[in-house]
DNA sequence: ACAATAAATGAGAATAAGTCTCATTTATTA
DNA sequence: TAATAAATGAGACTTATTCTCATTTATTGT
């Protein structure tokens, strides 16, 4: 009974899952595809910034490479895809998901893996203010950013294998 | 005699560039050759960052495109060569130069434009407080930090053509 | 200053990430 | 459900970067 009440559940994450991506899709008016909601499912499911190489792995050969890279350029167009390269040089990709608020990166030099990151709303408060003059000392319209932290995780940090 | 004078200041600063180039790579017991002293030269001449296609267009083909780069991997592994990757995916180096401190980036999504940008003493004090809370939550050792910043010259910017 | 040795270079081949093409398949709509 | 427009897959193509190897250049000890 316990184990059939997790499959369950388990089932109906799977389910939220393409019926999240379904939704993303229609709310932008981009139209229903496999491959669109097999990459979006995986963004879902992995919930982080993830490697292009780790992307295709997670799809196990169900969407073609030139598909896959389509289907990441019209999700930059929606407005729901962040890209951003580590400093290894990989490109990294990520959903913005509405209730994942503004948030900055952290990078491990060691496994390569990209951790999200919130700051203080004092420290952002701050940061709106340096910008703010930023804006005017260069004569700049500043629409985003971000802060990026390098380092090392260390041996009992859970993030990393 | 003014423009001789003129002439004169103007030729001190291009022997004052190859004898800084030599210096460099004397600090760092690397050898010194043309193609690094060119590239220095350029990158020194630069003063700010750098596409990787506007340094290959400044060396004139004076420069090997294979040594070019082994050039490049070089500085960073000594340490003197930053890199990174603008939000339009070009490749981006700048030399790091004992003077010049800690700084962040501004990019222009229109021009390309690539802008260092040092902020406030009291803004990176908090900032680091910040990331020593970072290091504790994710158990973390940070090592270095940037802040990037997107966004658009306005038409009288003079940092852009 | 010079010869011997090790390191760096140039030219172009090799690799890899990302884009493009075009024939076929799939989604949308009337 | 048929007609039409859009998306896909497979692989060719492009471009940034690295690699290879024969030749050139810098360094070092004499």
């Amino acid at each position: 009974m316990r184990i059939y009440l997790i499959f369950l559940k388990f089932e109906s994450i799977i389910k939220n899952m393409s019926q999240s991506s379904r939704k993303i899709l229609t709310e932008h008016s981009v139209s229903i595809t496999n491959p669109r909601i097999l990459v979006l499912e995986a963004l879902l499911e992995e919930g982080n910034p993830i490697t292009i190489d780790e992307l295709q792995s997670k799809l196990e050969g169900n969407v073609a490479k030139s598909t896959l890279y389509r289907v990441l350029n019209d999700l930059k167009k929606i407005n729901i895809l962040n890209e951003f390269t580590s400093p290894d040089n990989s490109t990294v990709v990520e959903l913005i998901l509405e209730d994942h608020s503004h948030h900055h990166h952290l990078f491990c030099s060691d496994c390569g893996e990209v951790i999200d990151v919130e700051l203080s709303e004092e420290f952002e408060l701050m940061l709106t203010k340096e910008i703010e003059k930023v804006q005017k000392q260069f004569n700049f319209e500043i629409k985003d950013h971000r802060v990026e932290m390098f380092g090392l995780c260390t041996e009992e940090c859970s993030n990393c294998k």
